[in-house]
RNA sequence: CGGGGCGUAGCUCAGCCUGGUAGAGCACCUGGUUUGGGACCAGGGGGUCGUAGGUUCAAAUCCUAUCGCCCCGACCA
């Protein structure tokens, strides 16, 4: 991709609206902008990133074996007082009336809409256990949307949710997600920890919190010495300790991208969502749901990995995983050089981005800090003369000279690590 | 919803107190010179000062209302 045909507006300067750093960046770097408060649109690099998010989501949903669908993002007003949360869930569902004065609301979440399917498809035992998940627009009329994508009124959320025979396969479903989340977030290059977690308006009775620390947080978590469990504050021993070693917790403050919950039969029954056993008997399903929100894992992203100059990505969730960048106009030897590497690693199926703009060196550079692509490769003059170009790291920021023939595979051997 | 703050060019902001022909830097367009960390010269375009009403000979500036946005608090992926 050539930088100069993209819409990447990066800007200078700091808009005055945003005050958290993953904000600051993404409006900097041209990935969102702001239609309204709390609503945004993703321009193409960030869009990017979110696909990344998505991919890795995909990926570990379906190797958990959960199936993909997609939900109505409008449901009637019927549904929600099945559940009883029309009354409950206040004004962050978000309602409307159609022409013919039938009410609906946006949905916030999807309990309600799954459960409908489910009971309506599902009357044997032998059609169970089922996992559904999607990948969706949700909106929650926040009270105040705040800090760009971390706390949006519209925001991208993948929404799981399980459906099993008893309360023993329920839990160990709830843990087999618990470990996808694990490797989710691991995957998308995140410091996080587990938290357990009290359950909310969503409901049930086994829960945990993925928070992702960074200073701006919104949550307290309560971590342990070892880093590999945490409490949310309703659910933090009297005394602050670690149950299991007994030394004492650690304050933190964490972004929750994400969340897993264990129904059980809350929904099902408001539902009557229910199946015949072997012995045709009739039995409550058995519920779980687990979110994650997906703008918000790739804002809680940047806050753990940025410096003063840009973004810092992580490989695996980068918007490109390397850029070429060349330090001379269109008829120099130096923009040659860059086509010729960004063709040859397009060839061998990595994304690049050419920064072929007449800018000057300083603009281009600052900009690759800026966008934080992980891998650079910058063909300067002196370095063309004697047959080199640059292979730089943003986050480490040793610069590399390597031989212009071997600049292919030695990138590909960063950028794929086998 | 309570408390605080802000709306002037694409962005950052000055001007408002003390009313008198709308400004700067950056960005943008044209031509030229430039290319290792946000270049230079010359020319140029762009704002009914959030909106509506009022006071006044005269309003970005004073008054009233209204809308939007940001920050702090209660709610949440």
């Amino acid at each position: 991709m050539k930088f100069s045909e993209m819409l990447i507006p990066t800007l200078r300067e700091v808009p005055s609206d945003a005050e958290v750093i993953s904000h600051q960046l993404m409006l900097r770097s041209g990935m969102i902008r702001k239609l309204a408060a709390g609503i945004y649109s993703y321009l193409p690099l960030g869009l990017r990133v979110i696909q990344k998010v998505e991919k890795i989501i995909r990926e570990e949903m379906n190797a958990a074996g959960a199936q993909e669908v997609l939900l109505p993002i409008v449901m009637p007003k019927e549904l929600w007082i099945e559940s009883k949360r029309w009354e409950v869930y206040g004004k962050e569902l978000l309602r409307f009336k159609d022409r013919h004065e039938r009410e609906f609301c946006f949905g916030p979440t999807h309990e309600e809409a799954i459960t409908d399917l489910v009971r309506n498809e599902v009357r044997s035992y032998r059609q169970l256990p089922q996992s559904l998940y999607q990948i969706q627009t949700k909106f929650r009329d926040e009270i105040r949307p705040r800090f760009g994508l971390m706390r949006g009124r519209e925001f991208i959320m993948k929404d799981c949710y399980s459906f099993e025979r008893d309360e023993d396969a329920a839990i160990k479903t709830y843990w087999r997600m618990y470990e996808a989340y694990r490797k989710i977030f691991t995957r998308c290059g995140l410091t996080f920890v587990p938290v357990q977690a009290g359950t909310g308006e969503i409901g049930g009775t086994l829960s945990h919190e993925f928070h992702v620390l960074a200073k701006s947080g919104e949550d307290e978590v309560f971590v342990t010495e070892a880093g590999d469990l945490g409490y949310s504050v309703d659910k933090v021993p009297a005394d602050k300790k670690d149950p299991k070693t007994g030394s004492p917790l650690k304050s933190y403050r964490g972004i929750e991208v994400g969340q897993v919950f264990h129904l059980g039969t809350k929904y099902s029954e408001a539902f009557h969502a229910v199946y015949l056993d072997p012995e045709g008997k009739e039995k409550l399903i058995v519920m779980g749901c687990y979110g994650i929100g997906v703008g918000r894992t790739a804002a809680a992203a940047i806050e753990q990995n940025h410096d003063d100059k840009g973004i810092l990505w992580p490989l695996a969730i980068a918007p490109f995983p390397v850029t070429v960048i060349p330090l001379g106009g269109p008829e120099t030897p130096m923009f040659q050089a860059a086509a010729e590497i960004t063709d040859a690693l397009q060839k061998a199926g990595v994304e690049v981005l050419l920064d072929d703009r007449p800018d000057t060196a300083g603009v281009k550079l600052n900009d690759a800090d800026l966008l934080g692509i992980p891998w650079r490769v910058v063909v300067g003059k002196k370095g063309i003369e004697k047959g080199e170009v640059e292979v730089k790291e943003r986050k480490g920021g040793a610069v590399t000279p390597v031989a212009r023939a071997s600049v292919v595979e030695q990138v590909l051997a960063k950028v794929r690590p086998a």
